[in-house]
DNA sequence: AATGAATGAGGGTTCATTCAT
DNA sequence: TATGAATGAACCCTCATTCAT
């Protein structure tokens, strides 16, 4: 056996190895892509085991290495996609400058890009409409978790705009979630609708946008 | 033999029949109530024709006397209650008095009622959210059928206030679905959250009108 | 009420009641000839009630007026249908003139007709061959009633013809069926290739007749 | 732990993963088998899966992973059992030496031992018959691929023997289906009466051949 | 770690049969 | 007599899950 051979194996050992480590670690957030894509095309039940394997590039028997059931694969899917919206909304407001108008209006558009333009943030809609009756866990975290807070964080923004004489105070104080509506709107239409939607994004933001602050602001605070 | 006895089965044969006639032209109606109701609660996919069945008192293979197939089944349904919902708005509308403003806060308010408030609306959405995909057609004719005439209806509606000096006109003109949007909003956070949703519809809904009128009127048609 | 009138109704009464006296007479025999073709069609088990009623121009329910069950409604058109057959060919054999060689060209010639060409005749073998292991009784019938006495038909002529000389004895005596194999063959394929099967009828039959003499005549019976 | 035991496990690791590689592989024919078994028992339509699997000794979604329907299963297995029979046939007639009288004489007994004595051939003939209508791919192949290359064959011995002033010409020209047909019509028999059938098999094909040739000789290619 | 053959429970659909009308 | 709505037992087929390899 020459020096040659020899080192030639090592070397292809070592890649492999390489490889299939990286392979190994990468196999569940693979497996979780290839979940979100089955399951957002044809929803839960009526996804098969093997769509998601076939997907992943893997059989169906892999899945059971990393997954219990369907039904847990399902759910860390969720949780797995749901998790970094939050906090990037938090770390984006507070670092915000500016008026109440200026960092509501940031706002809006952060969240836009975050769940009605970002295709993951608009499947999180349709899983919990189509499937939270199933996963009530699934719709409690994102209760407390995302909705609540998201809210909460509106209401403080609003709450502040009016402490300050921007916002009309007998509408800064109620409902937040309509300043938001038509955003989560804009998602389910494009849920729905899909391709066959034609609305100009770009100027459903604007009016989105222009009449939320008209309403919202005092004739002082407006632009002359 | 007695009186009683002959009174009784004069009496039970005639109820019987009356029962017998008037189920039988009832049974299709019933069968689509029961699958209004499993659909909703599980979903196309994990709904069981006998679950269907169980629910409107019969067995799986009276629903195929009716019903070709199991997607007709569903089909069918939808189509049964997405059909009378248009048509009343278009008659309010119609019979409306006063001016754009007060005609917009009616039909926001009816719409309201229609949708958002009344359960059948919300599973819609529901339905086309979350099945859509596997029944395109039923997508398509709520598009055509509803969701379009109704945003050309606010849009309408808009342009005449622009027109009369009542409505903003650089607003008037653009997305009349914002209009509209916080209504869904609504409608999609009782189909996902249920009974866990803490929000006052009627601050809510007032909220939502205020808001939009604020945003939409003119400095002169506002209110002093 | 007028004359005409009563004279009308009463004229009215008397054809319905004989129309639907015929029908009531008919109708057994209509259903069985429904039977036959939808059975023929498809084999029994593959043929529903409802495609015979449909056929027999009455509803499901109609036939369990008049047959049990789906089997003794084939049991009895296979019998309804088998029954004639062999009558007549006695009675022709009896009938028959001339030598045996004539006999028992006149015999083939008869069973052609009658098996072959028929279509019911063919049929009748289908539903032996198909439905045979499932209704043991028609198959012994069919054997007892049908096979063995046309098989001793067959082999008395064969012995008379030996004994008047007219066949090689050697022959004669041994299996009788081989003489109507030819026939049954032509009505094997028939059922099998139906219309893509391209024999000339008259030609085989007679190829079938000549070989037969041929091969049975002695020397001395031969034409020169 | 004792020798015994290691032993003995040893062994039964070994009987075990031979037994299972060689099970696998014999999966699809052991399946094909038990369908001809069920599908031959019971005809097409009453035969069911579970069937066939119990029969395979599998249960019945092992089926579905080899073939697609019950109807894949049946058409394979016919063409499965129909495949090898004309091969042989042309090689049996390739290498048959003597007189046209002597090579008839042993491709009947071939076709016997083939299509009559041997149940496969037999009961492709009852799949033919009783399911030909509903496969008519499986009718046409068999025509295309069995029946007219067997009747050319039979035809051009008939026709060199007609030839060499060994057959009549006036006979040999015609129809050579006939001279198959007790052969089939002997197959046709025990498929009915199976059992019940008293033919003594031996003097019935000496018989058929007997005839035949006779039949078919000339008067100078006869025996004296 | 991964494969894929095999299981077995379950669901959609069919259809012989019944029975009130 | 005849209808046809309804039943209920099967049957075909699917698919989550397991496990020997």
């Amino acid at each position: 056996m020459t020096d040659w051979k020899v080192n030639n194996i090592d070397r292809w050992i070592g890649v492999e190895m390489k490889l299939r480590a990286r392979r190994k670690a990468q196999r569940p957030g693979e497996i979780l892509e290839a979940a979100f894509e089955a399951f957002a095309e044809r929803g839960f039940a009526a996804t098969r085991m093997e769509d998601v394997a076939a997907l992943a590039g893997v059989t169906k028997g892999a899945i059971y290495f990393y997954f219990e059931t369907k039904e847990q694969l399902f759910q860390e899917m969720v949780r797995h996609y749901g998790r970094t919206v939050l906090a990037d909304a938090e770390a984006m407001l507070a670092s915000a400058k500016g008026s109440c108008t200026e960092r509501l209006r940031a706002l809006i558009l952060f969240v836009y890009g975050r769940c009605a333009q970002d295709r993951v943030g608009r499947e999180m809609i349709r899983f919990m409409v189509a499937e939270g009756k199933s996963f009530p866990q699934i719709v409690a975290d994102h209760y407390s978790e995302f909705f609540a807070p998201a809210m909460q964080q509106i209401g403080d923004l609003l709450a502040q705009g009016a402490a300050s004489g921007e916002f009309r105070p007998e509408l800064a104080g109620k409902s937040p979630e309509i300043i938001l509506a038509p955003m989560v709107f804009l998602s389910l239409m494009r849920l729905i609708f899909a391709d066959n939607l034609r609305i100009d994004e770009g100027s459903y933001i604007d009016a989105h946008i222009e009449l939320m602050l008209n309403g919202l602001l005092t004739s002082s605070a407006r632009k002359p």
